[in-house]
DNA sequence: ACTCTGCCTCAAGACGCG
DNA sequence: GTAATTGAGGCAGAGT
DNA sequence: CGCGTCC
């Protein structure tokens, strides 16, 4: 669930720490995203109704396909980069937040079948989307057609939030776009919400800049971590009678968990038995993550002939709507790669292409 | 008043045609 | 072989 | 914009 009441905590708080941002304004950006969250979202919605879904001719569903197609072909022609990370083993401190959603959806099935025996549409419909979950097969199709598009794919040992903050945080992308605050607690340095938005929704990309929130807020990064535990995280319970303001207050007052666990009065803040707060605050400190520094995140070529046996012959695409999209892609890389050109002639000094001093590659969209 | 809880709810893509 | 999200907002009620 | 379609 992220972190909660975080996003109203800073825009309280920290409001320099966030901006608005245009879309077009990542021209040329590297992106990690969280794919398992993507594709969610895609069986939740994309050309569903009832229980029906898009499917290939053996009856299997394609609407995740359907969705990252789509979406990465849309922030390809923006001239961003993608990167889509995978999600690993959650962590074991992970398991009972997960078992809690486990019997949720379990009760959603029973709630389904009723549904569909009455014959109500409008519960059928609720209680479906609440059954949706993420199988193995999924995330390999996905993977699959990622590659065939020259997209890179990482797959996180853990977490895929994590792993995404630690590429940022490695400079090997721009930013972690994600609508789960949590990404800031894992260290992302940018932060996008909205990015996937449409236009039409009117909603502005909010651009979150760790260091900026952390000097507002006045706190180090390992005391925003413990605030981040104090509201209330996937890892661990939170207090009962801290939210959101009593924790912030508390970090500024005794600048450690360790501190205020000796000073609150614990007749008022009963402390759970064995709160893993130490294991929780290590998993956002030092997340299982991969940092191959050889592996060079690629953005190759699309693989036409593979992405019309994939989508067309297997999945039942439209073969027009294929290889335009393929096209697409190609000129939107002649597009990002001549710009870099003429950013490298303006600016001899910049030596590659994420970090802080490439600012001036918002010249691109006026 | 202010804050937190604990419920509840909902919504979640992208495109093109008219 | 298996399992796998997440906000956000509303509103009543209780504790400080 | 609203609405149907994508597979």
């Amino acid at each position: 669930m992220g972190i909660k009441g975080l996003t109203k905590l800073l825009a309280d708080n920290a409001p320099r720490g966030m901006k608005e941002q245009k879309f077009e304004s990542y021209f040329g950006r590297k992106i990690a995203i969280d794919a398992s969250m993507s594709i969610y979202q895609f069986l939740i919605v994309v050309g569903r109704s009832g229980t029906e879904m898009l499917t290939n001719e053996a009856g299997e569903t394609t609407s995740h396909l359907v969705g990252m197609f789509s979406r990465t072909i849309r922030l390809l022609e923006a001239g961003i980069k993608p990167v889509y990370v995978f999600d690993g083993k959650p962590p074991d401190l992970k398991k009972q937040e997960l078992a809690k959603r486990y019997s949720r959806r379990e009760d959603a099935t029973d709630d389904l079948a009723k549904a569909t025996e009455i014959g109500n549409k409008e519960d059928i419909e609720k209680f479906s989307k609440r059954t949706v979950k993420v199988t193995p097969q999924h995330n390999d199709d996905c993977k699959k057609l990622l590659r065939l598009m020259g997209v890179p794919v990482v797959e996180a040992p853990s977490e895929a939030e994590a792993q995404c903050a630690a590429l940022c945080k490695a400079e090997k992308v721009y930013a972690v776009a994600s609508e789960d605050m949590d990404s800031l607690t894992f260290g992302a340095s940018r932060f996008l919400r909205h990015l996937m938005d449409p236009s039409s929704k009117k909603i502005p990309v909010m651009e979150f800049d760790i260091s900026q929130i952390l000097e507002e807020l006045e706190l180090s990064m390992d005391q925003f971590i413990d605030l981040c535990i104090l509201c209330g995280c996937d890892y661990c319970d939170s207090i009962r009678g801290i939210g959101p303001q009593t924790a912030l207050k508390l970090v500024r007052q005794h600048g450690s968990m360790e501190s205020i666990l000796e000073n609150i009065n614990k007749e008022r803040y009963q402390i759970p038995d064995d709160w893993p707060y130490e294991e929780a605050r290590r998993l956002f400190k030092e997340p299982l993550v991969t940092d191959d520094e050889q592996t060079e995140l690629k953005w190759a070529a699309p693989d036409e002939e593979g992405l019309i046996n994939f989508l067309v012959k297997e999945n039942g695409f439209n073969i027009d709507r294929v290889t335009k999209a393929v096209e697409k892609i190609k000129t939107a890389k002649t597009k990002s790669s001549q710009g870099r050109y003429e950013l490298l002639s303006k600016n001899l000094l910049m030596v590659n292409d994420v970090g802080k001093n490439c600012h001036s590659l918002n010249f691109f969209k006026s």
